[in-house]
RNA sequence: GGCUCGGUAGUUCAGUUGGUUAGAACGCUAGCCUGUCACGCUAGAGGUCGAGGGUUCGAAUCCCUUCCGAGUCGCCA
């Protein structure tokens, strides 16, 4: 049997009392984090989201509430009225209220519970798979809780900083229209348009664009954003973004200190760090050459090398084909690694970097004693040895990995393979951030299977001033008005100065191989409203969920969210996605063979 | 779509070369206990070894299929 609140109130949280408390009579309520009864005395411990309090139930004060606290089991939400004592001798200094304790003299129980799945505990070693189906109960731990707390606090101190500078909050539409580049879109069956489908975005991409041309001048919302990709511990397929659109800029520069200035103050008010300097700025050709990532973590070295120049004539056909071929040879040096790597962990690196293409990963082990084990440099002349080990400072202790193929596996391989090795052999500070901006991204690729030219970022993203003449000439060496922020090597958010002019507009659809027709019946409406006047403009949106990953030091995107999906996109706890019923079906006139 | 790893009591796990009745800890239930805070002590309940098929005298263990989960490559303008 439960008990009505019946004009009960909470006079505060269990977490919050101290020492200073000692003799007030209090209320607090909350769940039953765990009972300890001595036979005439029992404790139980009250757990709120501010924290836990040990309550005491002596039998001696009131038997009647003494047996009614002895019905109490885990998990039971209760409130106790009672004076906050000292707990004397027996202070317990790992819980921030260990210096005081409730005697309760009134016990509701407010609310039963049965037996939870798992034990309800901080330390828990629970399955994430059991956690998810509960995730109301994983969400009791105060882990999960701090975490979505500090979410709060972020998206607050992003809300204060933007309206300080002038950007207005708006909503867009989750109900859009398809606009199939780039990831698939999750669609939306129309009732009244049989047939015809709706799209979740991607993004507020053309939304925001047209805020800008509807004269808000500045824009930003916290917005949900859906993917139909496939997920990864940083990646789920509904995410937020902090989206962010200025006007009248047209340079990089005016949107990067606005963003850059947003990360300072949230770093400063969630974490209390002064981030004083300007970050650093990288230019992707150099970001690629040096870290072979477009994200690079530069809190530790390793930084590629390029040897094509030296082994361009060297008589292993592996380096020399790759090279003649366009590829190239590179190699990283893992300084002092060569004692601390056995050989089956110099094997796991070979396969590791197989996974990015390479069909190999070649070494060179310098030895304590001045020998040198090496798979490859029994291939090389004395010269083309001592030029690589001048360019790789190798010395004694160190290890060097070559990987030699197209530019693009080369990149991947040894871009993943110095995270891997720095992450292995803990060759940097985790406790420290690294920011960056990347800038100067190259405005278009080549999509082999699609045979075409596609947007590195996304087709409105404008050129580079001095580049533009090169689009009728060399497209692939035209740069961009993009820029990505890159924290610890994750990209923390990205964005760019966009097209505002629809002949420009019009021209990189053209090069992106888009007919007239494709552009009217995709981006008729968003072409259009460019010949009705249209303010310059850029903007960028930041990663909500990896920021809050960032600030809180997790590296799965699951503790950040409330209601997370796991990896083939379903939902443990209500079971989505679901059959649904014949009757749905039929007033959206959808039709489809159900496989056995 | 590919690769790697995992699924045994409510939970976390152990389970040898395929061999009797599948174990431990925690949790749970009952009893005792006035200073516990990982309370303690005693007793007890609790198993479709993810599922299906196969090999075998015999399968948690070996093989095949499949489901579920994790990481990752592709993918994510």
């Amino acid at each position: 049997m439960v008990d009505f609140l019946n004009g009960a109130k909470r006079t505060c949280k269990c977490g919050e009392l101290r020492g200073s408390d000692i003799g007030k009579t209090v209320t607090v309520m909350g769940f039953v984090a765990k009972y300890r009864n001595l036979g005439n005395l029992l404790f139980i411990d009250l757990r709120d989201i501010g924290g836990v309090v040990q309550v005491a139930f002596d039998d001696q004060v009131d038997k009647a509430v003494f047996d009614k606290a002895n019905t109490v089991r885990n998990e039971y939400v209760i409130a106790v009225t009672g004076v906050v004592r000292s707990r004397g001798a027996n202070i317990n200094k790992n819980m921030p209220t260990g210096e005081v304790e409730i005697l309760a003299n009134d016990l509701k129980i407010l609310s039963e519970a049965e037996v939870t799945p798992f034990v309800i505990t901080e330390d828990m070693k629970v399955g994430e798979q059991l956690r998810l189906k509960y995730r109301y109960l994983d969400l009791r731990r105060s882990y999960l809780q701090q975490k979505l707390i500090m979410r709060d606090k972020i998206t607050r101190v992003v809300r204060n900083y933007l309206a300080d500078n002038g950007f207005l909050e708006i909503e867009t539409p989750f109900l859009g229209k398809s606009t199939p580049e780039g990831a698939r879109d999750y669609l939306v069956p129309s009732r009244v348009h049989n047939g015809e489908f709706y799209a979740l975005p991607q993004s507020p991409q053309l939304y925001k664009q047209l805020l800008m041309i509807a004269g808000m001048d500045r824009y930003y919302q916290v917005a949900r954003c859906f993917r139909d990709e496939d997920l990864r511990a940083n990646r789920q397929p509904e995410f937020s973004q902090i989206d962010m659109e200025m006007s009248y800029v047209e340079d990089n520069e005016q949107v990067m200190e606005i963003a850059e200035g947003l990360i300072k103050k949230v770093f400063k008010e969630c974490l209390g760090m002064n981030l004083e300097e300007k970050f650093r700025r990288i230019p992707y050709s150099e970001a690629m050459d040096k870290w072979g990532s477009d994200k690079p973590d530069t809190r530790f070295d390793l930084q590629l090398h390029d040897l094509s120049d030296i082994l361009k004539n060297c008589s292993f056909s592996v380096f020399s084909g790759a090279i003649a071929n366009g590829g190239s040879v590179r190699a990283i040096n893992g300084k002092g690694l060569c004692d601390k790597m056995t050989r089956k962990e110099v094997d796991a690196c070979g396969e590791f970097v197989k996974s990015y293409g390479a069909k190999g990963l070649a070494y060179a082990m310098f030895r304590e004693d001045g020998s040198i084990t090496s798979s490859v440099f029994k291939f090389l002349s004395e010269e083309e040895k001592q030029a690589v080990i001048n360019e790789m400072d190798a010395q004694k202790g160190d290890i060097v990995f070559f990987v030699a193929d197209k530019n693009k596996v080369v990149y991947d391989s040894l871009g993943a393979l110095r995270c891997y090795l720095a992450d292995k052999y803990n060759l940097y500070d985790k406790s420290k951030f690294d920011f960056l901006w990347v800038v100067d991204f190259p405005l278009l690729e080549y999509d082999e299977e699609e045979k075409r030219y596609v947007a590195v970022h996304h087709p409105f993203t404008s050129a580079i001033v001095e580049d533009i003449p090169l689009l009728d000439t060399d497209p692939l060496k035209v740069r961009s008005n993009a820029y990505d922020m890159v924290i610890n090597g994750q990209e923390a958010g990205g964005g760019s100065i966009r097209i505002h002019d629809w002949h420009m507009q019009e021209k990189i659809f053209g090069l992106l191989g888009f007919s007239q027709k494709d552009i009217e019946d995709r981006f008729g409406f968003f072409v259009d409203a460019f010949k009705y006047g249209a303010p310059p403009h850029g903007g960028l949106a930041f990663g909500l969920d990896r920021l809050t990953m960032l600030v809180t030091g997790t590296d799965n995107i699951k503790d950040v969210i409330a209601f997370p999906k796991v990896q083939n996109a379903s939902c443990l706890m209500t079971g989505a996605p679901a059959a649904v019923e014949d009757k749905q079906l039929k007033e959206l006139a959808i039709k489809f063979d159900i496989k056995e």
